[in-house]
DNA sequence: GACACCTGCAACGTGATAGGTTACATTATG
DNA sequence: CATAATGTAACCTATCACGTTGCAGGTGTC
């Protein structure tokens, strides 16, 4: 039960910013050298319009000591949440007994 | 120490023929028909050459009685494995002390 | 006021990728 | 021979991460 998402996930670039650059006072700027990358592509994820690539995942964890994981599940979360209210499942047939 | 990927995750196209279709004795174009997608789209994804995406992972969770979670955290660590052994972390600094 | 620095963002291009349609050749089964 | 299932090629569309360049606006300092 406990896994089940009924909740909104806030956007990875949310906890970028809130979490990281402002506890560490970092700037976009100096953050996206670090991470080397452009400003226009950590400034991109942090307003919300990109996502967590993995090879961002990967440099993200490096640059504040974290799993990989830890980006890319925050990321699954906000886009399975996002996906499940688009698409239309309702032809999409069960091929198990239990369902 | 548990979580650390060091084994070659599998596809998850292998999982959906071998544990899925395979047991199920289902074809690859009944399993299609019934994910109401493509038979070349399935095909592509048990053959290796796609990914799941989030929408397939809802598709695949409907039909057989699993979580999107699931093939997405398959997808996941296939995807981290091989981003791993492809990108060039070395220029990335470490921005937390206890790096 | 002039300067330095940070910011979001627009405009443009590239490369990768999921997914669809159509069509073909092969293989196995009746 | 006829049918069904398969992988796959060719082609198209849409999305998306990421880059470069440049601009406008904000803030702070001398």
């Amino acid at each position: 039960m406990t896994k089940k998402i009924m909740y909104n996930p806030p956007h990875p670039g949310e906890i970028i910013k809130e979490v990281y650059l402002d506890q560490l006072e970092l700037t976009v700027t100096k953050a996206a050298r670090a991470l080397d990358v452009t400003r226009k592509t950590l400034s991109s994820i942090i307003n919300g319009k990109s996502g967590i690539s993995p090879a961002m995942a990967i440099r993200l964890s490096k640059a504040f000591n974290t799993t990989p994981q830890l980006w890319m599940n925050m990321q699954q979360s906000y886009d399975l949440w996002h996906t499940q209210n688009q698409i239309d499942i309702s032809k999409v047939e069960s091929l198990r007994a239990t369902g």
